[in-house]
DNA sequence: ATAACTGCAAACTGTTTGCAAGCGA
DNA sequence: TCGCTTGCAAACAGTTTGCAGTTAT
């Protein structure tokens, strides 16, 4: 009989507690990573910029300029619009945020591509929620294709659109209802 | 020896003429699917729309709006800016023409979908020039890895910005130069 | 000290829309 | 004829920018 180890009893609480802790302690150093981005390019620290970049890695979210100058404002008043607007070039040209065009009217930025630069979307119609999946296949795929064709990848982009199967066949699913 | 026709002379104007010919046969084709669309839209085919979809269908390239207005004016002064946004739309639902969103603040266009709805897109850093492949591997496992999360796909948008190996390794491709 | 940075409001850009006149079915 | 369609210009939304005062280093 092979073995696979298992456990009699499992304290998901804490296991939870742990993963949140990793994760926190990732973002923290992301924040790092662009304080030295800026000190690299003789660019200044001030409080507008801590709190935008706070309120950028304290979510798993994607979001537009306008959500990200309503939470940051919601945090510190003294943060304006321009200075969102001025911050975000910074935070994609420092590649810790991915911008993603839909096919929306405005741009949504990631903040999740420090860990995971290549990762893919799935954008659910039924609920409007954006999906992240990473396929190594799917990378090597395309590595080899653009190779035949005389390239090297930059950078690479997925976006699929699809419909929830479970709604489709039970009429509900779990992330119902949408968020507009 | 297992063999491969082959042929001691070929006449390569020859064959160039008849792929031509089979390439305006599939424009006219497209052409002819959209005003059906119309039709079955209870939609009218004006001498604008006629011109502007004479114009998308005569180029295999993608396009801007503002592009498809200079180059319609150029053969009917009678089209309007709102009549191109207007029938840009129509256009896309009818699924002949495929909206794009690469990093750029305007959209563009793609005639070339009509036959082969699910290309990629490799755009050249170097020349930005925008190639197009398509890859039934990498659909299909896209198609497993959406199944796998519950999804049945809808459209899929695979974008991968590249610098040419040619150019960095002998300093020029014959894409170049860059046009603007 | 000084150069980067800020908020504000105005400017800008691509796209959409209200309206009165025009035209296809 | 009827109502879809048009060009024009004004409106619109997201984003960028000029400026005078502020602040990090």
């Amino acid at each position: 009989m092979r073995g696979k180890r298992t456990y009699e009893s499992v304290d998901l609480d804490l296991i939870e507690l742990i993963i949140k802790g990793i994760v926190l302690a990732e973002k923290e150093n992301t924040k790092k990573r662009f304080y030295d981005f800026l000190a690299r390019k003789n660019l200044r620290l001030t409080s507008q910029r801590r709190v935008i970049v706070d309120t950028v890695f304290a979510t798993e979210q994607h979001f537009t300029a306008a959500q990200l100058l309503q939470w940051s404002r919601a945090r510190d008043k003294s943060v304006s619009k321009a200075t969102v607007y001025r911050t975000l070039p910074l935070l994609t040209e420092s590649g810790l945020v991915r911008e993603m065009d839909f096919g929306k009217d405005y741009r949504f930025y990631d903040p999740n591509c420090a860990d995971r630069p290549n990762h893919s979307h799935i954008i659910c119609q039924d609920c409007n929620k954006i999906f992240e999946f990473e396929s190594e296949e799917i990378e090597q795929l395309e590595d080899e294709v653009a190779r035949k064709m005389g390239f090297s990848i930059q950078t690479r982009r997925l976006e699929i659109t699809a419909r929830c199967e479970v709604l489709r066949r039970f009429g509900s699913c779990k992330n119902m209802p949408p968020e507009k």
